[in-house]
DNA sequence: GAAGTCACG
DNA sequence: ACGTACGTGACTTCA
């Protein structure tokens, strides 16, 4: 939409169509969320009074009052934490200082690590001792926003939060999976009107940015202080709104528990064997020169051959290929590998790209990237897994994102070797969900056919085959079942028989007919489809099997487009969101379970769960993790991990 | 910071 | 007639 409307003022269009497009925009309340004002339906109205909450924020400038306060909180049933650092990095991060806020308007600041001078620090281990006790005091609740943060930063002073029983981030994701504004600032303005003081107010930002060390204490204070009582005020909102939309066991059995899970994984980390790829880089660069030798010679020059621009000069001009198709945003003729590898069959100039896009892909955000995020302190690589990014409930991975690591392309698969484990005496084990997502179509649907096939434990694709070309399954070709396979993810993904035509050697005719023909064999599968796209129509949100909710504003949308991309939203998000639950509570119990182990969990790539497992445990670990998976929860179908171990990920087979 | 490309489930 | 598969993050170029 955001590009849209660039692109109508950009060019200047007529003004009924661009008078069409904001008629619609606003009728659905978009142009709001896309100006961020005041869109999700659990915001409450802000008020006039709350323009600017009262406060009362100290310092705790003695150990003394340090105490008296600490003897406050600790008989106070529930109280918001905050700690100021000198990182966004949570696992490099030294303490500055903490603040808590037992109610609206009221704030403390503890300040431990200030530099600057002026002496108003509470003594560090005296302080952090008297802290730990109670933070860690079960009687008292502790709220948050993004607490992983402070978690991780906590536990490298030896303190343990507990019990974590709100954190503002995620109940504003649970409450609105698809906002992209998390942040307590934002959460702040959305829902009391009001402003916080920015951080760059203290630090500065850009290049002179300072650390919140150098930071005044009187300064710090204020600033600090806001955080926990806005954090503390925020959760008497969000909590009610949790309840009202049936979100509670999603929230406080699933997601506030998956913290923990989380912080352990990051801290665990997983360790990488830099000698390996330091070998492969080099491998990769004598490839790569003789690629771009070849390349020049070619094109009968030099040029940026990761230049799509100066590519494209040369394909299509230069060389005098034929065009196949314009850029997303159509700024230029693509030459994406779809359209590199049909030029391949006219030209070895083509074929001769794709291989240097391969391994130039590969080298930089791989082989080259990954040993300089191994931590001197550590020996190993610590990912932060995102919460509250995904709009159907999976986790993120970022710095370095290792829910992307290759293994489509032989290439791309040695790079699985460098995932090691942490030791000798250990090994990595990988248990991965087969087909959850087709099972949890299976048991929404109800589809007899699709549930006999999982329960006689058939392969679901060649079965998909044998129905749909009707043919006995033990005659299934490998090019029938390659085309059924396609359209059981086209099913999941929300199918349309262009789509479905793009990904196959069908026309649209054919897959026109080749969907009529499978939604003959799968009734049930229609139906689901049909009752979905209904559902989201009459209440404008879809649900998960845990209910998460996503609202889905635009299946009334009169604009076809947009409307029919609602609909394949409204058929993934159950499907997708639901196996996000689902291994969700499976990390939940088997963290519960590895208590006490040396074993670790350290990875999740979205339908797998990574460990680090000492061999002596091995035999327990795996019946543990299958254990955690498998009976997660209990849906129409059996639900099937498949267990490997090895000496590095690939072996994991 | 947008756009293009490509790595994964 | 429209013009697409669902969900992510990192790297590079270019304006």
């Amino acid at each position: 939409i955001e590009y849209k409307i660039d692109d109508l003022v950009r060019r200047e269009m007529d003004s009924d169509a661009t008078r069409t497009l904001f008629e619609e925009l606003e009728f659905k309340g978009l142009l709001k969320q896309l100006f961020n004002e005041t869109p999700a339906p659990q915001d409450e109205p802000a008020k006039g009074d709350d323009k600017k909450p009262e406060h009362d924020y100290e310092c705790v400038s003695s150990l003394k009052d340090l105490k008296s306060l600490l003897a406050r909180l600790s008989k106070a049933k529930e109280f918001a934490v905050d700690t100021e650092t000198t990182s966004l990095n949570s696992l490099e991060a030294e303490l500055v200082g903490v603040s808590m806020s037992d109610a609206a308007g009221k704030g403390w600041y503890i300040p431990l690590g200030h530099k600057t001078g002026d002496d108003g620090n509470v003594p560090f281990d005296k302080a952090i001792a008297e802290i730990k006790k109670l933070l860690e005091n079960p009687k008292v609740q502790k709220f948050g926003q993004n607490i992983k943060y402070d978690l991780e930063v906590l536990h490298r002073y030896d303190i343990d939060i507990e019990p974590i029983a709100f954190d503002t981030m995620l109940a504003s994701y649970v409450l609105d999976p698809t906002s992209r504004e998390h942040s307590l600032d934002a959460l702040a303005k959305r829902h009391f009107d009001y402003t916080m003081k920015p951080i760059s107010d203290l630090i500065g930002s850009g290049k002179k940015q300072k650390s919140f060390a150098q930071v005044p204490i009187e300064q710090a204070t204020f600033y600090a202080a806001e955080d926990a009582d806005i954090t503390y005020r925020l959760r008497a909102v969000q909590a009610p709104g949790i309840e009202e939309h049936d979100l509670g066991n999603l929230y406080y059995n699933i997601e506030l528990p998956l913290v923990k899970v989380l912080a352990a994984m990051e801290e665990a980390g997983i360790a990488v064997d830099a000698k390996f790829l330091k070998k492969l880089s080099g491998e990769m660069k004598k490839k790569l020169d003789e690629l771009v030798k070849r390349i020049y010679e070619v094109a009968g020059g030099e040029f940026n051959i990761n230049s799509t621009q100066q590519l494209s000069h040369i394909l299509f001009e230069k060389l005098g290929l034929p065009t196949k198709g314009k850029t997303a945003k159509k700024t230029g003729y693509s030459t994406d590998v779809r359209v590199l590898e049909e030029l391949a069959e006219l030209h070895e100039f083509p074929k001769l790209v794709l291989d240097y896009r391969q391994f130039t892909k590969l080298k930089s955000t791989y082989v080259d990237a990954l040993p300089k995020l191994i931590s001197p302190t550590t020996n190993r690589v610590h990912t932060s897994f995102n919460q509250t990014i995904a709009a159907t409930g999976r986790l993120s991975s970022t710095d370095p994102n290792l829910q992307n690591i290759p293994i489509r392309t032989d290439e791309g698969r040695q790079i699985r070797k460098a995932f090691v484990p942490r030791g000798k005496d250990y090994v990595l084990l990988a248990a991965d969900y087969s087909q959850i997502e087709l099972r949890i179509l299976a048991h929404y649907s109800s589809d007899k056919g699709l549930i006999k096939a999982f329960h006689n434990a058939e392969d679901i694709h060649a079965r998909t085959a044998a129905e749909v070309y009707d043919v006995d399954i033990k005659d299934v070709t490998a090019s029938q079942r390659r085309a059924a396979k396609t359209a059981n993810f086209a099913v999941i993904y929300g199918v349309s028989a262009f789509g479905l035509a793009q990904q196959t050697d069908l026309d649209r005719q054919g897959a026109r007919h080749f969907i009529d023909t499978y939604f003959k064999r799968y009734p049930g599968i229609r139906d689901y489809i049909e009752s979905t796209k209904k559902f989201a129509r009459d209440n404008g949100y879809v649900t998960t099997l845990f209910n998460r909710r996503r609202y889905l504003p635009e299946i009334k949308s009169k604009n076809f487009n947009i409307r029919q991309f609602a609909e394949r939203t409204a058929i993934n998000t159950p499907v997708q969101g639901t196996a996000a639950d689902i291994i969700k509570k499976a990390m939940i119990t088997i963290h519960e379970e590895l208590k006490g182990r040396q074993s670790a969990m350290v990875l999740q790539v979205h339908d797998e769960l990574v460990f680090d497992v000492h061999r002596d445990e091995l035999d327990d670990v795996k019946q543990i993790v299958r254990d955690g998976m498998e009976k997660a929860v209990k849906l129409k179908v059996p639900l099937v991990a498949d267990i490997g171990v090895g000496d590095n990920w690939l072996d994991c087979k």
